[in-house]
DNA sequence: CTTGTTTTGGAATGATCGTTCCAATAACTT
DNA sequence: AAGTTATTGGAACGATCATTCCAAAACAAG
């Protein structure tokens, strides 16, 4: 039944998801949403409910093919201090690479432009900070197995401070494209870590 | 020349800032806007340009009746590491006070929803982040007078982490009212800079 | 070719928005 | 009081938006 598109659905919500990832969810238009995907607009209402359905498949689809290559270091089995560190390059490279278009996190950015409302939505934000909470906290646990310096709640701790921290970095990273400044703040943040987690310090790049 | 109107201007302006703070700039109309201030589209009109020079009254207003009195603590001559940790105390009583209706900060919400072509605002959001920064460096500086523990770059470092880490904060403080955590993200943040510097544990409330 | 099904491009709809304009009203001055 | 100025409420305008609708075109299968 499902019959091949002319772009396919990935191919269509990568569109989308490109746009409203530079240009915020109410600024971009269905016209423009038709001219970037180049599919006819009674296509687009015939596959997805509406302007929400779409940008939800988009949110979904930026799970699958940004934050997973990108976390999912994170969340292997045996990460610890170096893997975070890992993500924080990479969060790092990603924009070193685009210094001008400065996109920052596309939930991160949808956070602050909705209202809590718009409750759908809300719930695939919320979904993906408990996705990097779950993440961190995996992580500095594994970590501290080797130490031994911190009880359970102070690992909770560090877990959501890194969270909030991380959340930090990338509303600085949209705007200022001083990326001097944002590895900076990695190399700190990463140095205090592990400083209160008994580790040496990690010779980053 | 310039009598008094029937809500006093910087009654007018309050009325605007509230609402703008609340929903953000895209989502107030001017219909919106009359009717929370009692004042007329016409006196509107004839008082500022447009939408965006009466939001910028308010961007202004916001510094002198927010910013300043939470961060002129640290901004003082003698501040040191106890008064960010007071600023940091004053952001989180103002987050307990109204755990239905949370706001974040006007400026990092703006920073999201708007466009680097609106530049005329943006430069009142860079002037923000560079009066936070200065503030920052200048308490961390006296701070470090006492203990000698860090050299200028490393105080320079430690006063954009703190700068970026607040940042994560206020964006964290939006839709997540929970104020426990909040906390909790505080107090890591002070120990790990006291720690840094050298400094004994503070004792805070 | 001839059906039957998708897809297209664009017109039409109804809503909201920022801004302008202006006659009616209120407030103040002399 | 009358005369002058400031303010009001709302109509009107032009623009943009999400959504709906549909005749024409493209395509697939028999």
């Amino acid at each position: 039944m499902a019959r091949a598109k002319s772009p396919s659905r990935h191919a269509l919500v990568d569109s989308a998801l490109k746009l409203f990832w530079k240009r915020g969810y109410h600024r971009v238009s269905m016209g423009d949403l038709v001219r970037e995907t180049g599919v006819s607009r009674g296509s687009l209402y015939s596959d997805f409910a509406g302007k929400e359905a779409l940008f939800h498949a988009c949110l979904d689809r930026y799970q699958e093919t940004v934050v997973t290559p990108a976390f999912g270091v994170v969340e292997t089995k045996g990460a610890g201090l170096a893997e975070v560190g890992q993500y924080l390059d990479n969060l790092l490279a990603r924009n070193a690479a685009h210094p001008d278009a400065n996109t920052g996190c596309l939930v991160l950015n949808t956070l602050a432009q909705i209202t809590p409302q718009e409750s759908d939505t809300m719930t695939r934000l919320s979904a993906h900070g408990r996705r990097l909470h779950k993440g961190l906290h995996q992580a500095l646990w594994q970590e501290n197995q080797k130490h031994q310096k911190l009880d359970e709640a102070e690992i909770e701790a560090l877990a959501r401070f890194t969270l909030i921290s991380i959340q930090g970095l990338w509303a600085q990273s949209r705007g200022s494209s001083d990326s001097a400044a944002l590895r900076q703040y990695c190399e700190t943040l990463l140095s205090l870590l592990a400083s209160r987690m008994g580790v040496e310090p990690l010779h980053g790049t």
